[in-house]
DNA sequence: CTATTGGAAAATTTATAGATTGTTCAAACG
DNA sequence: CGTTTGAACAATCTATAAATTTTCCAATAG
């Protein structure tokens, strides 16, 4: 059972150098199951499609940058702060990543034309960092009551959301991301501090 | 010389037509110049490249929002009131633009990919009707005094960019849209109020 | 002299045949 | 019995030659 999960792992570790070294289009089922010294129909076995292997490598890929975020939530910092740091340290991270390997915003394209939904999961999971963050920032007093904040953490994500996949939504280098996506970050967080007025739209 | 615009006018009135029916890729010069009663070459005295035509079509387009957004602007209604008519229009107006004519797409993203400063020239003029609303705002006390009203409106510009692009940005439906837009703009409006605290960040 | 043309060069697109690849599954294997 | 293979099939990609299109410009027309 075990061998299983290691023959799975395997296959991803594979998959992983092909990927980042030639691209997810250049590299072939065959090639992956070479490098696993086992056939190309047996990679079936363990994942659906070569999309699905894709889709694996970004849950792991992620699972690091979710670390972080965890470690941001959850700091002793005021929760303005925090939640800048959120998305100050996501649009560092991903930035770098993408912009040291072309391969990998391949893959990002490929996921977000071929799952869309795989994305919103993502996206979902982020949301409880922020939702955590928010609470905080109520409880001390540094933001207004908010009725629904989860509602308000989609808003906030998709204010946000050209600096969360910068290369995908923008062609602006790393530094004019970093001083545009200050600038919005002040507008919301004022629009959450205690004093502001909430319209009625 | 008034011949000049005239025919400038008349390829201007042949292309619309040609891109709009069939698509740009699919429409050639010489078809434009056959409506025109010319050849393909003459078309090159009035403008530069396919591409242009594309460009100047796309300006009489926006010049028509423009007239709406400067009504919009002028309004007597509340400056916040003005804020969100003003990009619920944008909304609403490039979407079923966009909406009912699959080629209109086309040529957005056309532009969007050959002449990425077009862009950036469009929404420079769109500022100078945020930045109006954001100054009456200010002086009905509505709003807080913003330091740099022209860059606040870069900011919002940068957090309501899927709303403005609504077809490129997001594969979302009107409606979808609008509640996010509503809630986005809340968010940017309590930013914006006289009792929000801007954070030092 | 300016305006316009028609054809030629360069760039791009289309078509398609051939090869490659993702995926399935009956048969072989351990 | 569960694993694994390798051949088969459909889908996709590649290469490239032919055709089309954009663009330019020397020659022509007015």
């Amino acid at each position: 059972m075990s061998e299983k999960i290691d023959t799975r792992k395997q296959i991803l570790e594979a998959a992983r150098e092909r990927f980042l070294h030639y691209g997810y289009a250049k590299t072939t089922m065959s090639e992956i199951a070479r490098d696993c010294e086992m056939s190309a129909g047996n990679i079936y076995r363990f994942f659906a499609s070569k999309l699905d292997i894709a889709e694996a490598m970004a849950i792991e890929f992620n699972n690091e940058t979710f670390e972080h975020f965890r470690r941001i939530s959850q700091k002793a910092s005021a929760a303005p702060d925090r939640l800048y740091e959120f998305f100050s340290f996501a649009l560092d991270e991903t930035y770098k990543k993408i912009d040291s390997d072309a391969k990998i915003l391949e893959i990002a394209e490929i996921l977000r034309k071929e799952r869309p939904t795989f994305l919103n999961g993502q996206l979902a999971e982020e949301r409880v960092f922020i939702v955590k963050i928010l609470a905080d920032g109520v409880d001390s007093g540094a933001f207004r009551s908010l009725d629904a904040p989860y509602v308000t953490s989609e808003m906030i994500q998709s204010a946000l959301m050209k600096f969360r996949f910068p290369q995908s939504y923008s062609a602006l280098k790393l530094d004019k991301l970093q001083y545009e996506l200050k600038g919005v970050m002040e507008l919301i967080i004022a629009g959450l501090s205690s004093g502001a007025a909430v319209p009625e739209l």
